[in-house]
DNA sequence: CTGAAAGCGCTAACAA
DNA sequence: TTGTTAGCGCTTTCAG
C-alpha cells in the first residue's frame, strides 16, 4: 500500500494521464474520446491505445460541470412492485437507446413527501429532462419543475393540467368505457374492488369515471371493498370472498387492477361460480400474466410501454427547448372483453 | 423571452445567488446547506430563508467535483422483468435510507456487452460503491472494477471467486437440496423445465447441482424442456403440456423459476393430474404470487431482499476502504415443501 | 463563527 | 489538425 504509486494513485485516472501516456495534449485526447472535432487517424489511434491500456474511464462529473450538459433523464415513478412501471421504464430505455441519454429512476412509493425529496435530489444532478408519473404534485414540486428550465413530461394520465408535456390515457374515460361495456352486457349488481390508496390518482379517476357512467344509466355501485399491502393475487381472492359473502346478489366485479382481478377469477373458478354467466369480471392494465390464466380476464390496456416510449421521444427530441410548447399525447386504451364479460344483450 | 433576466437566467441558481440574496458569503451558505461546521442560528435562518425563497437546488455536479465524493451507489442487474431484482432493489434502498447514499440502477438484459457498457457509464460518475449481480464478468469489467478503488459487492451467487465482497446463496447447493428432497419423497422420473439463457449462470448452477445430486443417487433427468421469451405463466403451461406429451411417465417437474412453475401447476390442475400424488412440482424463488394460487408450489427462497440489504450495508459501512478485506456472506435458502411434494417415504 | 483563495477534471472558445 | 486559456459551481484549506 505504498512502495509504488501507480498513475491511478487514488480516485481514477485523469485526462492528463492519458495525455502524458500518448504524448498528445489533453484537449485532443478529450476530442478523441468524445468523437468531436477533427483528429487525424494517427493521433486518434495513439490516444485510444493509451486510454485502453491505462483503463481510463472519463469523469462525467467534471465533464458535466465544464460543458453544462448532462446526458441524464430523471424518471420518477411511484413504485416498482407491480409490473406496470417496469414496463414504462422499458419503453423509456428503448427510446433513449442510441440518443446518448440515460434514464435515472427514482421511486416515490406514492408519497408526495418522497416525491419532493426524490425530485430535489434528481434536479441537483441537472438532468436534461424529467419524466414523472401523474399530474398531481405538491406546490414545491411544481415550482422546482418550472424553475428547472428543462423539458418535463408528465405521464400515465391526461385528466388534468400539465406543467409542460404530457403523455398518457384518460383514466376517467377508461372507467366510463368499462362501465358502458358492463351495462350493455346486461349486468346490474356491480361491485368494485380496489386498493386503499388515496394517492393513486389514476385508480381514483377510473373509479370516478366508472361511477359517473353508472349514474348516467340510473345505476350505482352495489358494494365496494378495499385492501392495502400483501400479495395482490391472494388479496384478490380474499376480497372477492368477502364481498360476495356480504352482498350475495352481485353479478359483476370490477377490480382496480389485473392482479387482484386474477385472484378474484381464481376464487370464482374454485368456488364453482359460473364466469361469465353468473358473474362477470374485469380488471385493468392488460398485464402479460393474464395470458397464462385458464380464463382470460376482461381488461383494458394501459399502454404503458408506448407511454414510456413517447415520453422519452419528447425529451430526446427537444434538446433544450423545455417548457416551450409542451406536447399533449392522449393514447387510447382498447377494451379486451376476454372471457369474463358475456356477450352484450341485443 | 428577453425583457427581464431573472436570477435563474439559464441553468439553475448558484450558491452566489443565495449568497447575494442573504448577504452571507458563499462559503457560509454552503456550510448551512450541508449542515457542516458551526454557523450561528441567525445567519443559518437567513440563508435557509433566502434559499427557499429563490427555490435554490444545489448543483451536485459541481459539489462532486470539488469534494471528490459522490453519494451514489451503482447497482447493476440483469433484468427488471420478473419480480426478483426489484425486490433486491427494495432491500438496497431500504438499507441505504438515511445513509445519504443513493442507488442508481443499470440493467444489462443478461448481455455481457451491455454489462460492460453500463458499468463504464456508471463508473464515469465516480460512485461510492458498486453492487452487481453475479460472479461472471468479462475481463474488461473485472479490470474496471479493480481499478475503480471503491467497494464492489457481487450479489446473488457465492459459487465462484469474488472481486471484493460477495453476498448471496449457493445455487448449486439449492439445486442439490431440491434434488434430495424430491428423491427422498420417492419420485423417480424427473423432468426439468427452464429458460434458454446461457448467460443466466445462477439457473445453470442450480441445474448442475440438481443433476449432480441425482447422479449420486444413481438417477438422471428423464427429460428437459427449455423456452425463451413470452409470458412466463403461459410458457409454463405450454412447456408442461409438451414435456408430458413427450415423456408420459414423468412423476416430477422441476422448474427453473416459480412463474413457469405456477403455469405448470395451473396446467396440471386443469388437466386433472393429481398433485402431488401422481405428479410433484417445484420451482425456485418463493415469489409472493404463489400465495394466491389454489395450491402452494414447492419452492426455495432466493433471499433477494436480504441479499440487497446486506450488500448495501457493506457499501454503507466501508466509507472508502474498498477492495480491502472483502466480506463473504452466504445466506441459506429454506426449502418450502408447499403442497406439491408429497411426504417423504419412511 | 466567518471569509478568501485555490483548485477539483474537464470542455468551450479561441489561437496557431 | 492541434494547442492554449479560462472557467463551470462548488468545497477544501487556511486565515481571521
Amino acid at each position: 500500500m505504498s512502495t509504488d504509486t501507480p498513475p491511478e494513485s487514488r480516485r481514477g485516472l485523469t485526462l492528463r494521464d492519458v495525455s502524458e501516456a500518448s504524448g498528445v495534449s489533453e484537449m485532443t485526447v478529450s476530442r478523441v474520446l468524445r468523437n468531436r472535432g477533427d483528429v487525424s487517424p494517427a493521433t486518434r489511434e495513439r490516444v485510444l491505445a493509451a486510454a485502453r491500456a491505462l483503463g481510463y474511464v472519463p469523469n462525467k462529473i467534471a465533464g458535466g460541470l465544464a460543458s453544462q450538459r448532462v446526458n441524464l433523464v430523471a424518471v420518477i415513478i411511484p413504485s416498482l412492485s407491480n409490473m406496470v412501471f417496469p414496463e414504462v421504464l422499458a419503453g423509456i430505455s428503448g427510446a433513449l437507446e442510441g440518443t446518448g441519454l440515460q434514464p435515472v429512476v427514482g421511486v416515490t412509493n406514492y408519497s408526495p413527501a418522497r416525491e419532493e425529496a426524490v425530485l430535489y435530489e434528481m434536479l441537483s444532478w441537472r438532468p436534461s429532462g424529467v419524466i414523472l408519473a401523474g399530474l398531481e404534485h405538491s406546490e414545491a414540486c411544481v415550482s422546482m419543475l418550472r424553475a428547472a428550465g428543462i423539458p418535463i413530461v408528465e405521464i400515465m394520465d391526461v385528466d388534468g393540467e400539465a406543467i409542460d408535456s404530457v403523455v398518457g390515457i384518460s383514466h376517467r374515460r377508461a372507467g366510463r368505457e368499462m362501465a358502458l361495456a358492463i351495462i350493455s352486457a346486461g349486468y346490474r349488481r356491480i361491485g368494485f374492488l380496489g386498493t386503499k390508496m388515496p394517492e393513486d390518482h389514476r385508480a381514483r379517476k377510473r373509479l370516478e369515471g366508472f361511477r359517473e357512467a353508472l349514474g348516467e344509466a340510473g345505476m350505482e355501485l352495489a358494494d365496494t371493498e378495499f385492501y392495502s399491502g400483501g400479495s395482490a393475487l391472494r388479496k384478490g381472492r380474499e376480497m372477492t370472498e368477502t364481498i360476495l359473502a356480504r352482498t350475495a346478489e352481485l353479478d359483476f366485479l370490477y377490480y382496480s387492477n389485473d392482479m387482484i382481478g386474477a385472484g378474484g377469477l381464481l376464487y370464482c373458478l374454485d368456488a364453482g361460480i359460473e364466469v361469465p354467466e353468473r358473474m362477470g369480471l374485469a380488471g385493468f392494465n392488460d398485464i402479460e400474466l393474464l395470458e397464462g390464466l385458464p380464463v382470460r380476464l376482461a381488461t383494458m390496456d394501459s399502454c404503458r410501454h408506448e407511454i414510456g416510449r413517447r415520453a422519452a421521444e419528447i425529451i430526446a427530441g427537444k434538446s433544450s427547448s423545455g417548457l416551450v410548447g409542451g406536447e399533449r399525447i392522449e393514447l387510447t386504451p382498447k377494451l379486451q372483453r376476454g372471457d369474463t364479460i358475456r356477450e352484450p344483450r341485443g
